[in-house]
DNA sequence: CGACTATCCTTGCGGTCGCAACCTTCTTCT
DNA sequence: AGAAGAAGGTTGCGACCGCAAGGATAGTCG
């Protein structure tokens, strides 16, 4: 086999990055508390909000965000208890089940966005230079379509 | 306030950023399934295998986890259950508990590692430059020294 | 047309984790 | 010394999620 162990400078590369990443997810998922919002959720709410008539199907959806069905089933619960999303059945296709932001979902999402685009400056970008910032686009570019093409 | 949105080069870097942590846990997290181990549980082993004498106080370890005391609690109770790490007790304070790495957990890390290094240059080092994984390390060096001095 | 398969979503179950409450032990302050 | 407070760890509870199974609908092929 080729090298068993991580060279120094991809040992320092994946430690920051993982130990980063940790932090960083709890301390947004925070920042969204005040909202009722959890991480999930806003991406739901982000995604609906870009969709074509601000609805997606189940499993486009699920695809999109990484989730298994029964996750999304659940997560969903939620946005519809809430009253930020919807379930609409489609009449075409009566398999599938359309997420539909609502009126009030979307302006839960126009609450929340300011202080969650700042939540990611300050976590995240906070320090970075601009070359810096336009090389990670294409550094995880490289990554997204690395793994999309893999097995998994 | 300042601007209210991401710069079209700030929403590429954490779109891709964030899609690609989603898609690589996932992965990873599977890769070490075949081990019995969960990415959690593999943490736990490194951080040990590092530690003095093999072993380190439950709440330093919460800490480096970023795991709440009840979920390493939790952690550890599975992989005590299989061996892996024992409790141990600190007669010069009695409160604090040691989380011990055994020779068992210690043969499983060496079991798993060389899989586990294969799968992150699979899943993240793959495609990318000498220099850009330099610079990654850079890079979230800085985002995690800038997390570390926020206060949550 | 009719059976077979694929797709989509939901439900039961188990595993993981955070929060709050609790107990124990150490430290501090008078 | 004695009381108040801090620190470390575990337990009850609820939330979230993946897997496997199930039920309904759509597509396919003889």
């Amino acid at each position: 086999m080729a090298t068993t162990w991580l060279s120094a400078s991809e040992m320092r590369a994946w430690r920051n990055f993982i130990e980063s990443v940790n932090i960083m997810t709890a301390a947004m998922e925070s920042d969204l508390q005040p909202f009722g919002l959890t991480f999930g959720d806003y991406e739901v709410l982000v995604r609906l909000s870009e969709a074509e008539d601000l609805r997606m199907r189940m499993c486009d959806l699920a695809n999109v965000l990484q989730l298994s069905p029964s996750g999304l089933t659940r997560r969903l619960d939620g946005l519809v208890s809430t009253g930020l999303v919807e379930r609409v059945a489609n009449p075409s296709d009566r398999r599938v089940m359309f997420a539909a932001l609502t009126s009030k979902g979307h302006a839960k999402l126009a609450e929340a966005a300011p202080d969650h685009v700042a939540s990611v400056r300050k976590r995240f970008f906070k320090g970075l230079t601009r070359d810096q910032i336009q090389e990670l686009g294409n550094v995880f570019e490289t990554v997204r379509t690395n793994l999309s093409a893999c097995p998994r």
